[in-house]
DNA sequence: ATCCGGCTGC
DNA sequence: GCAGCAGGAT
């Protein structure tokens, strides 16, 4: 299949149908982070209103740092999930104390901080500095699943298998805007429940999932 | 491999 | 009502 072909239908796809959230029209490390630890297994809907409120109380890591566990608390309760409350309390800590209020760029450093992990890591480094990162998360793997002719189980995420496949589908000259439009397919198009609305995506005759539907038919 | 949690669309 | 959510911790 020609590889070049997939990203750019991806890449312009993902132009016409970006979504706008907040955390997407920054390349603040901190904001980005931020979002991704309020997005952990939350929807991105869900996160809007408290993501602005966020910001807005604590506009950079050392206001955050300066935050009692309470406050933090109230502001992000909604969310549930409460360990990460805990975990954004101590990461602001520490990022001060270490890292002069910097946001590392380095993933070793960020993977050190509490409730940073592969993913999180590398969304930071990618919506950030547009580095080429391989993000697994639900809707990137389940793509990947489905383009590939994979069965795609929970156990998906941490697969090797599917970790090469998307590093070989992934725009490495333009990783945020090919994550940014992954994403957005997933979300519109490339469905989770139900059957996924083939007949409008962009690499429908790419697709090995799409061709077993229709053949099917 | 399992659990987490409030919230929302279904 | 209930399944599932831009994963990480246990």
């Amino acid at each position: 299949m020609e590889i070049g072909e997939v990203r750019k239908a991806l890449i312009s796809w993902g132009k016409v149908n970006f979504r706008q959230f907040p955390w997407r029209l920054t390349r603040n490390p901190y904001y980005i982070l931020i979002a991704e630890v309020l997005l952990h297994r939350t929807r991105a809907l869900q996160v809007v209103p408290v993501y602005e409120r966020f910001i807005l109380r604590f506009p950079d890591v050392a206001t955050l740092s300066r935050a009692g566990k309470e406050e933090l608390y109230n502001l992000l309760h909604s969310l549930g999930l409460f360990w990460r409350i805990e975990a954004l309390y101590h990461l602001a800590r520490i990022v001060v104390r270490d890292f002069s209020g910097q946001i590392p760029v380095e993933k070793h450093l960020l993977l050190s901080l509490p409730g940073v992990s592969d993913y999180i890591a590398g969304a930071v480094r990618c919506f950030a500095w547009d580095l080429p990162e391989v993000l697994m998360d639900t809707n990137t793997v389940r793509i990947t699943g489905r383009l590939f002719g994979l069965p795609v189980r929970d156990s998906s995420r941490r697969s090797r298998k599917f970790a090469e496949l998307l590093a070989s589908l992934m725009d490495r000259d333009r990783p945020r805007d090919f994550y940014f439009a992954l994403l957005d397919l997933a979300d519109k198009i490339c469905v989770a429940k139900n059957q996924p609305a083939c007949h409008q995506c962009p690499v429908l005759v790419w697709c090995a999932h799409a061709a077993r539907n229709t053949f099917q038919r």
